[in-house]
RNA sequence: GGCGCAUUGGUGUAGUUGGUUAACACGCUGCCCUCUCAAGGCAGAGAUCACGGGUUCGAGUCCCGUAUGCGCUACCA
């Protein structure tokens, strides 16, 4: 956990990347470490370059910059060195004699720690993803690895917490391609070997700017996903498509699949575009990842589901603990049934709510059209409810003959009979076959919710 | 301002060492199936491979330039 900035790095927010990492099923084996906590040793080996002459005391006074001007800064005093013929590198204090050096420090001067970075020469690595990477050393400024007030900087504290930890390659970001030279000569100032790098392309917004959660919110947040009935293997299967693709060709893969088919060499450089409209509740996240989690979700292995429909239904107080007891095989086939045209979990306490609870609302258009539009079904459906209670061994394909024979006894169509029970028994005017729900239901509830008056009482 | 990285249909990507009609997934359109909506099946629209030069018999693939985007250039990470 890289929280060298005790500022901006809170618990909810390590806590965020956490959570965020276990939904994903992303677990790790060795204990976490925090850079934060080895910033005492981080500070003897900065010591330790200043004796040695790598790194040198800067005095100079601490600008102050604040975030929102930085890069308007570096470009403004960039332009103002070049017109004044300048060398932006230039510090006086990278040559000061060690006596001097050493006695202002001792008179208490506040002072910051940098790296002599030699003026000759270039740094090259090979990175896995992105090639040959060569930079030259008048391109590095003497870069700060100890603040004014003696705490840390990233740069040096990645550095020697790797080294500590034994590792060998360094997955991240691109941005910290360029980087990436620095940490190099650190490695080389502390006469330790140099991992590999492998960089990986950004997620863009839209707008193709970078996603930040500051810019852009909760869609960029896992807990989102988790919190929007996403199941965490297929939000993991779409995320591992951006910027990589299976050597196959087969895009939905499991966990060992994918650890399987991975390869870094097979990443791509260019950064991806995470396609979602922020303002539109149907596409609030990419369409791609929403397909994906309706695909696993009504292809997944029953039993890995039930758990999740579970916590769902929970959550919205519709479980029973007869679900997981007289009823389990009922609600096994319910869920088996239904999920079949449903995006995310939430689904099941909405869309689903009526299979759980007598409490459901009547969506008004499909009442107006399944319903109202033919005043008859105000006496027929009653009558069916009857016909559906007289069923003798009750079963999609029984209650089917019943409603069909209902149907030819009073001249009309079974599709108008059969739109209607659907929207008597489920509120809505889409879902399952009605002979399937008509069995889910049963018997009683049914007939009994065939005779409600709810559509004349809450739309005439 | 300097340096670096990238650029294939709306989105994610595939395109081996340059070689026929640029492939796949999502999305979109139509048809079939059908009690609705999905799913599924079939068909289809959509890309002058950012632009301009060059090398070559031949370039999405190689070279140069331009543009655009992103990153780094911080006593942020």
């Amino acid at each position: 956990i890289e929280d060298t900035d005790l500022q901006r790095s809170t618990d909810e927010s390590t806590r965020s990347i956490i959570e965020g990492l276990e939904w994903l099923g992303l677990d790790f084996d060795e204990e976490m470490v925090f850079q934060s906590a080895n910033a005492d040793k981080h500070r003897v080996a900065a010591g330790r370059l200043v004796d040695e002459g790598k790194a040198y005391r800067d005095f100079t006074p601490k600008a102050e910059r604040t975030d929102a001007n930085v890069k308007k800064d570096i470009a403004d005093r960039a332009r103002a060195h070049a017109a004044e013929g300048i060398d932006h590198r230039s510090n006086p204090f990278r040559d000061l004699s060690k006596e001097e050096s050493d006695r202002r420090a001792a008179a208490g001067d506040p002072f910051a720690v940098r790296l002599k970075v030699a003026r000759e020469g270039a740094s090259q690595f090979t990175d896995i993803v992105y090639g040959e990477q060569e930079r030259a050393h008048s391109e590095i400024e003497d870069l700060v690895l100890l603040r004014s007030d003696g705490h840390p900087l990233y740069n040096l504290s990645v550095v020697l917490d790797d080294i500590e930890m034994g590792i060998t390659h360094v997955i991240r970001g691109q941005d910290h391609l360029t980087n990436t030279h620095k940490q190099i000569l650190l490695y080389q100032a502390f006469g330790a070997p140099v991992p590999r790098f492998a960089h990986l392309p950004l997620i863009l917004a839209p707008n193709k700017a970078k996603l930040s959660k500051r810019k852009h919110g909760e869609v960029v947040s896992l807990t989102t996903y988790r919190d929007r009935g996403f199941v965490p293997a297929a939000f993991r299967n779409f995320l591992a498509l951006m910027g990589w693709s299976p050597p196959e060709g087969k895009e939905i893969l499991s966990r060992e699949e994918m650890v399987e088919a991975f390869s870094l060499e097979a990443i791509g450089r260019a950064n991806a575009v995470f396609n979602f409209q922020e303002n539109d509740p149907r596409h609030w996240t990419d369409d791609k990842a929403l397909w994906m989690n309706a695909e696993y979700i009504r292809t997944m292995p029953l039993d890995q589901l039930l758990p999740m429909v579970k916590t769902e239904l929970r959550a919205e107080k519709l479980w029973r603990e007869e679900y997981d007891d007289d009823e389990r095989e009922w609600f096994a086939k319910v869920v088996d049934l239904i999920r079949q045209r449903f995006f995310t979990l939430k689904d099941f306490s909405s869309q689903g709510r009526s299979y759980f609870s007598e409490d459901f609302d009547l969506d008004e258009a499909a009442v107006r059209k399944n319903i109202l539009k033919e005043p008859r079904l105000k006496e027929l459906l009653p009558q069916l409810a009857d016909r559906i209670e007289a069923v003798a061994d009750f079963t999609a394909a029984t209650a089917e003959a019943a409603l069909r024979a209902f149907a030819e006894e009073s001249a009309v169509k079974a599709g108008l009979f059969i739109n209607a029970s659907r929207t008597m028994l489920t509120g809505q005017s889409v879902g399952p076959s009605m002979f399937d729900v008509f069995e889910i239901m049963g018997r009683e509830r049914s007939a009994m919710r065939l005779r409600s008056q709810r559509p004349w009482n809450e739309f005439q």
